[in-house]
DNA sequence: TCCTAAGCGAGACGGTACGTCTTGTCTTCCA
DNA sequence: TGGAAGACAAGACGTACCGTCTCGCTTAGGA
């Protein structure tokens, strides 16, 4: 554990702080890091003191609120197969609505790949181990869990994106509802007729 | 039906082709306007005559791409739910196939926001179309439509991703196939035990 | 003689006019060529099909006015030394005035080196001439020729040019007369005191 | 006293040397920025931080030695009519001799304007000012002050550029009684016939 | 009177310079 | 020693102007 001078861990998170703040109100690519130092109050060669990238700052402020999120849901691990508990969905929802802002920019349309792409692999990552922790070596998957993985981790991405997108017209706990009635039943038998 | 210049057209098509030639090897962020003026054999200031920044031609230039798709999957437009046709799938990820490289380029680790978002929209409000189309008036659906179609265009964009970033391990037709067994059955019936 | 197509001396005439006009407007440098093909209502292609460079036209363009001041001054040709007659720098003063604007552009502030020199060399030519003349081969004249002959035009270029920047506070006449004194008889017997 | 840091006095003393160098070598107009800047081993950016426009650089490059010559003149004040000194005209073509290069380029065929209308213009107020001093309030002088003045300015500037377009063909000293000869005297007693 | 060459408008294009902006490095000086 | 201040190199940006070219239209002026 490296001891880091006090004055070092406060102008990081005045950096990372400024950063999403930064974020919220306008493109990511538009945010100059002479931006980000200034609302940081700090200067411009500090920045490089400290992150060689805009983009390393960004990992690691954002990888600070997907932790907070990680240990919320990791407290809630149960036996039950993870599409069969809405707890974990609610957890998400309930996140993104807290840090509401931050996810529109991130998830809308000038959202950042990159980050996208993180957030689909992380949680389709999430899944998998849960999946695999669930069927064990013995039963066999009917399909292969990493597809079973990445179903349910883009139904989860896209119906967030939506939700954050259209202000959140339904609770987090309907949301999870709907979610995990998706991804368990599908529509098949949906379709009211059969 | 606009009478263009054989040369602007011919420009057009090399700035066009260039971008997407670049893309594949490299970030798009890094891509510069001479970069691609060179690749095109074309004068940067040439560039500016006919495309504002570089996503204006990104999107041109995707949407060639994208019309091409759609036209082939409107050529299979029949009565019964999306979701029961795999056609509309295979054919997505044949297209996929078929421009491989850039499609790993836009999807990837470093895939562009703007194009995932895009692509994402895109298939929620096909998915959107058709659902309504079905359901007509009459029968209330289960579950909001919005809901139904991000829920699908979830797993296509997610499948889709994976599919690309792990090399095709299976054919467009066994993609298919899976992912229309997820949206219609549902996880559920799946545990293999039950 | 050769043949010249009506359009073509119009063409002429009014990218001549056009550059003239635009010199009186704003700085020389400031004036682009597409400036000079839309005053003159010519398309900026056609400006090269008559002249090579905006300086090409300038020159041609001035050099009219001064053909047409030469002739005025050499109809009073005499056989007087020439700065014992007022005649010339008389004719020189009214012709200014006529085209004022012009040359209050063309030896002001932003004037044009080229033009200031050449209507320098221009007038130390002509007195030259005139002095050679005067002197024939007999009289050795007491100092060099060029340089009186420089002496003058330096004299005259420098008092047109205060005439000019100052709004002609005297006549032309007043102009010859002041000018011819100082040249004749010197500043030594103007002190007033002797 | 302003505190400039020793680096900027070093980037700009090298603008103003390649600056000055370039204008001997090619017409001023020519001459690139970018071209000032690789001479001056100076990236061109950084020309911006010192100077809005070439112009800007040019003026400051040449005010530095007009104040060395006003220096060294004003040393050589009197009581005498300015135009009895020849001590004035002498340091004047002295200066010219030892910068003949420069001279050579602001003087003449491409000369530029507006450094030609400078200098005739600095000539001819620091004549008026002598002229001024000399004649006091008392008695008034024959011929307007400004008249004079641009007399003399005039023929000062048009010596001197002749003295420099034919290389020099006397020395500073032999000009100097010449141009007092001229002024003084004027042509008129020079007919040898009188 | 026709027709044929020339003048010209329109505008795409390669090229060059411009002035601006951001980045990353460095140096100097302060607390 | 961490940071402020700021000069600087590097290089992309979007714009402006230049000179050249090609393509049609029109419009004399000779057949």
């Amino acid at each position: 554990m490296e001891k880091v001078d006090r004055r070092i861990r406060r102008t990081r998170n005045q950096l990372g702080q400024a950063l999403r703040e930064l974020i919220i109100e306008k493109s990511y690519e538009a945010i100059t890091i002479q931006d980000i130092a200034d609302r940081a109050d700090v200067n411009r060669a500090t920045f490089y003191l400290h992150y060689g990238t805009k983009e390393e700052l960004l990992v690691t402020s954002l990888t600070e609120i997907f932790d907070e999120l990680v240990v919320q849901m990791e407290a809630q691990a149960e036996g039950k197969p993870p599409w069969e508990s809405m707890v974990h969905a609610e957890i998400l929802f309930e996140h993104i609505a807290e840090n509401f802002a931050l996810y529109q920019a991130v998830l809308g349309q000038n959202g950042l790949g990159y980050v996208m792409h993180r957030i689909l692999a992380y949680i389709a990552a999430h899944e998998e181990k849960e999946l695999r922790a669930y069927f064990g070596d013995a039963a066999a998957p009917p399909l292969p869990i990493p597809i079973l993985a990445h179903h349910v981790a883009g139904s989860i991405f896209a119906l967030a994106s939506w939700w954050v997108e259209n202000n959140r017209p339904y609770s987090p706990t309907e949301m999870a509802v709907m979610l995990q009635q998706l991804c368990v039943q599908g529509m098949g038998t949906l379709g009211g007729n059969s």
